[in-house]
DNA sequence: TATTCATTTCAAAATGAATTGAATATTATT
DNA sequence: AATAATATTCAATTCATTTTGAAATGAATA
């Protein structure tokens, strides 16, 4: 008995090892969209993490029921992240991929690629705004030149934070 | 001499004090938009943090130049997240609204209504799927039981950490 | 050289979240 | 009560992002 998938009828244990996988690809799914990325890039993951063995594009297109430009994106976006490590065998047209079990890289990701550009990129911003400060009105002036000091005030800790996060977490 | 806005003519203090409020509120967006909450929550935010007094909805409606709708809805958010504060004076019919100058609302919306939730979510569900792995096949089951183990640990660590940020930007 | 197979590219379609604004509701004033 | 001033709601729209899939590429084999 069991879930028959194209051709093929498969036992207990390839029905769980499936079911696994899709649920790990789901909870990925969801924890990359919450940090900004593509859903599609967290399920390719959460499939490769929940895998023994590598999987192939043409593999992970059929599992996943995703498009192959979605995989091809997605994989290719995975290992520059160095989050899945992708292996051609001797002698094998096919690229095989499997996870790395590393967390660093999506905390990386998240903190070098997204989180410190905006923060500095703001930290300028907000450094240019005091330059207009002479020109406002004296009561004005008090008032915005302490807030601009405290969004400043603000980016530093946050800055001084992300370092220690990531020494934690990698 | 000065830009001019709708009927009036405005000095070169006041220009300065939009420009920055301009400035302030798109500096906020790109932030807000960063941690998955729509921009408009952010330009409103930035825009109240840099006004000496508080501002009117209509207000907040023409400098921003976004809908009723967009402004009614973000403060009402803002409000809950208690980032703003909102004042209806003795005998006024308008709310007027101003920016609490705190960051720790807007790390506690972040980590509280975002990242804790998953966290929580995605612990029970990969908790469940230890239920699965006697099912496995025996060369299978050493190694999703690895993998599973390593995910676990990975949530555990998150959320012991989450305090720590909060304690230190709260 | 021709063919096959895996992969990439990219224009077009689908999706879904944010925004709009007219209709409706609420609240103060006459 | 009637009117006027604000504020909210929500169906429709807009818009950015993601996904699709057919065509192009190019490496490995025949």
């Amino acid at each position: 008995m069991g879930l028959t998938v194209g051709p093929l009828e498969l036992n207990t244990s390839d029905t769980s090892l499936l079911f696994i996988q899709r649920e790990m690809a789901d909870i990925f799914a969801d924890l990359s969209d919450l940090f900004g990325n593509p859903s599609s890039l967290g399920s390719i993951y959460g499939l490769l993490f929940a895998s023994p063995e590598p999987l192939s594009m043409e593999e992970i297109v059929e599992r996943l029921e995703i498009s192959s430009g979605t995989a091809s994106q997605g994989l290719r976006r995975l290992v520059e992240l160095q989050a899945v490590l992708p292996r051609k065998e001797e002698g094998e047209r096919v690229t095989r991929y499997s996870a790395k079990l590393e967390l660093r890289p999506f905390v990386q990701m998240f903190l070098k690629q997204q989180l410190m550009p905006r923060l500095e990129q703001s930290t300028t911003r907000i450094a240019a705004l005091e330059g207009k400060l002479p020109k406002l009105s004296e009561e004005n002036r008090s008032v915005i030149k302490t807030r601009l000091g405290r969004a400043s005030k603000w980016h530093r800790r946050a800055k001084t934070f992300i370092p220690i996060i990531r020494r934690f977490l990698g």
